[in-house]
Formats: structure tokens, sequence, C-alpha cells
RNA sequence: GGUGAGGUUCCCGAGUGGCCAAAGGGAUCAGACUGUAAAUCUGACGCGCGAGCUUCGGUGGUUCGAAUCCACCCCUCACCA
């Protein structure tokens, strides 16, 4: 039985699915009716990052086909902590805390799917519920025994935990399989879940849960999983030299989001594209074609960053983004108006308040790197040695470390209060008197 | 509990009494070139404008001088019980 799904050609035509049970089978599966799916999200901190943004947008294509997602949060398995594929054991962190970030990211998590669409609305659950009164005894005797050590040692994402010279997992890690194998038979039981998705990582973890569901319910389920996300320099996706890019915008700012994603190289754009937006593909296809042919600079990197600004920090985040970004990029910032400074500071350009009294004594090294534009005031250093400190467009020098006063002294700024400070070719920030 | 191997600056990893703020690589930052891209080249890369200050699991000790030697302790791993 041969199927075709438009749903599974779609996300095997953006590069979407790393690994699947029974092509064919699904395929039938997802043809015959709405289903039901889950994806687990754990608590690992108060926000997710991007890397969680290909499931969560997985989620939502499975609901635009019809299908019913379901998010699930780790309140349990989160106080445990996947091994998989992890280097390391990991510290536990105190129930309290995981707690409040279960909460933080069930909001974060709601956003991008739809709680009222009928009958394939979204829910959100979380395991907590269902395991937390688990008594140790029903566990190992219900659960735990449709289980072979044998097997669980054997799969690759603990392989480094095991074989590994200097390393090792604890039972309490290694328990997390079994854990995640239950939740997956819960939700086949109280929702009719019948496919699981989730980072290629997890595969080990779903094919374990399809296992016990087929042995504790007699259900025959599937699963699927998405490609970690490569880039083509072979560095890690999804940091910046600020850290790791949030999808929470008080940790990273909408600004700051869509500049991460402005500046993907050539190399990965058009797979980004395919990857974290709902543009078809022939679209991107054609947006690649254009980039080709035209001269100089792509537009693929921009359509981008104004798409997943959008469907993460909604139209007005994007709004914002887009004019910090337009007045700090386009060239001269000399044009800009009163107003414009104002809202500047409003849409989340980083700025501070000036203390003119002491500015006399502090250095430039120390200003600026306290007002987040470096690290330390070793690289303040280094950017003014080369000249690439401009203040209200002019640059300054190690020469001018001592001169703080005279640099922002009032007679300088713009409307008497702004300076615009640029560190680099991308580090802005704003000072108000 | 026993035996063995380890714990070095963001990561990997050299260093085994002074030449060590500590090789090399990666990551990161800045400059040149560009397109807020990649590649390449240059510089920075514990903190400090600077004099200088604080580091090599912890605590004590030996020494003019310790990441390096000694003692005790803590932690990790492997094998055995």
């Amino acid at each position: 039985m041969t199927v075709e799904n438009a749903l599974l050609k779609d996300l095997q035509g953006r590069g979407l699915v790393a690994q699947m049970t029974g092509e064919d089978e699904l395929e039938g599966h997802l043809s015959e009716g709405s289903r039901t799916l889950y994806c687990g999200f754990d608590p690992t901190a108060d926000s997710l990052h991007i890397g969680s943004l290909v499931p969560l947008l997985a989620l939502k294509r499975f609901q635009q086909a019809g299908h019913k997602p379901l998010l699930l949060v780790g309140g349990a398995t989160g106080l445990i902590g996947d091994p998989s594929f992890k280097a390391e054991e990991r510290k536990l962190n105190t129930p309290d805390i995981v707690n409040n970030w279960v909460e933080k990211i069930k909001t974060q998590v709601g956003r991008f799917v739809d709680f009222d669409c009928g009958e394939h609305s979204a829910e959100v659950v979380n395991n907590l519920d269902w395991t937390q009164n688990l008594d140790v005894l029903t566990f190992l005797r219900d659960v735990g025994k449709h289980f072979a050590v044998n097997q669980m040692i054997h799969k690759e994402s603990v392989k480094q935990r095991i074989e590994r010279e200097g390393e090792g997992i604890s039972f309490t890690e290694f328990t997390y399989m079994i854990l995640q194998s239950y939740d997956y038979q819960v939700l086949n039981k109280s929702h009719n879940c019948s496919l699981q998705i989730g980072g290629s990582d997890q595969w080990g973890n779903i094919t374990g849960g399809i296992e016990l569901t087929r042995r504790m319910n007699r259900q025959h389920v599937f699963g699927l999983t998405l490609p970690l996300i490569t880039k083509a320099d072979g560095t890690k996706f999804g940091k910046t030299e600020a850290g790791t890019v949030w999808l929470d915008p008080e940790r990273t700012s909408p600004y700051a989001f869509y500049q991460f994603w402005i500046n993907s190289a050539d190399a990965d754009v058009y797979n980004f594209l395919r990857y974290f937006t709902f543009l078809s593909v022939e679209e991107i296809e054609g947006v690649q074609r254009q980039d080709a042919e035209a001269q100089g600079r792509p537009q693929a990197q921009g359509i981008l960053a104004k798409e997943v600004t959008r469907l993460v920090h909604g139209e007005e985040g994007l709004q914002a983004a887009e004019r910090i970004t337009q007045a700090l990029f386009s060239g001269d910032t000399s044009a800009l108006s009163e107003g414009d400074y104002q809202q500047l500071s409003l849409d989340g350009l980083p700025s501070s308040n000036l203390d003119v009294v002491n500015l006399a004594d502090i250095p430039l090294t120390t200003l600026l790197s306290e007002a987040g534009l470096a690290p330390s005031g070793k690289q303040v250093k280094d950017a003014l040695q080369r000249k690439a400190v401009i203040v209200n467009g002019d640059a300054y020098g190690m020469e001018d470390n001592m001169r703080a006063g005279e640099v922002f002294s009032s007679s300088q700024a713009r409307f008497d209060r702004y300076f615009l400070v640029k560190l680099g070719k991308k580090k802005h920030h704003l000072f108000v008197l």
C-alpha cells in the first residue's frame, strides 16, 4: 500500500525528515484521517531556544494539514535529564526550579499552534501528571519489565556514555528512555496519539515508546524524527557571541533575533528557509534562482529574518526589529529624527543612561564594556586601537580612552541627549544623557 | 571497600621546580577584503587605560621560587569485590 501524502512529501522536500518508521504505512496512516501526534519539550532552562523551533514548526505543519498536535512539557523527564548523545552526566535541577520552567515553557510553546480550531485543536500536556503518583513497584513491574537492558545499552544515543573511557551514565539518566516511552504509551491510551516526532537524537527514545505501546496497548504507532540543524562551516547552529539564541524576547530581543537570521551564511540560508519558514519549496527555489542571477547581495537572508521573526515575535516584534536594523545599517545615522531615537530604545536597541558627573574619571574601555558592547575592556581596547569605535559618526582611538568627558560632552550629543555608539560593524548601543 | 587512571585558562589539549598568564588547535571578538555572507590574511583572546593584580580541583607544607615536589582532602572514570 503506497499512498501519496502531501504533508510527508512537503516535509521530505524540505529535508525535514531524518528518520521515520515504516514510510508506506505512515503515509497511509496520515492520509486516512486526522491523527493525533506529540512532541516533547524538556525544561532545561526558563526558555526554549531556536533549536526547538524545528519541532515546534513541524507540529504546526501537521496541524495545518489537519492533525491534532499535543505539546508535551517534560515536568517529569526534566527532573531526570535526557542522556541522548550528551557527552556527560548533567546535574539535577531542583523540583521547584523545573516546575517554574515548565510554566514558562508552556506559555511559550503555546504561541506556535492553534488551540481553537475544532477537533484538531492543540493541547499542552505535562508528563508529571501521570508519573508523579506512579509508585516504584508498579513502574518496575508494569513498565520496566518490557525493557531489555541488553537492548538499551546498545542504543546509539547512550553508546558514547557506555563505551567512552572517562565517562559513565547513572541509572537515573539511563532510565530516561523508559519514562519517555511510558509517555507515548499513556498518550496513546488517553488521546489515541499515534505519532511522535522529535529531533533525530530522539530516535532511540521514540522507538522505545513505539515498542512499549505495542506491548502494553497492542497498538501500532509511528515515529518520525527531524534533522539536526547544521551549518556549512561546521560551527554550532544557534549561537552568537552573546550566547544562545532564545525564543523568549526577554532573553534575546526581537532585534537580536532578527540579526541572528540576517547573518546566516549563503551556504545555509536556503536550507534555513526550508526548515524555518512556511514558504513553499517552489517559492524558496525561486528566491535562490533570483539570487544566483542577481549580482552581489542576496535577498534570502532578509526574507528568512523577516519570516522567522514574525513567527516567533509577531508582527510588532518584527517591525521593531526592522526599524532598528533600518536605522543602524542603512548608512547615515545623522538622518535620524529625535522621535527615531526615542523609538530605537523602545524597540529594544540596547541603551543606557549616561552619568555625566563621573565621566571624566572613567576610561572608555570600562564604560563601553559595562554598557555591554564587549565582554571585557580588553576587547574595547582592541577596537579602539583599530579605530572601530564610532560615536555619533566619529571614530575614536586609544588616545581618547581617558577622555570620555570630551567624547560624550553634551555639545556633541544629538538632540542634546543621544549618543549612538558603534563597536565594530554590528554592535550598537544608545547612550542617553 | 580494593586497584589503576585522571581533574590545566570558554572547549579540546600540551606543560612535570624558575625562560609560564601557561604550547597547539577549536570557538569567539576586532581590522583588511566584502554583501551585516563565506573563504583568506592580520591582530586580540584571565582581569586592568596603566603600574600591576589574580589563576592550573581544595587546603596546608617544602623551596629564594610551585601548574609542576610532599601531605591530607574533594570530585570523575575504569576494573575488581
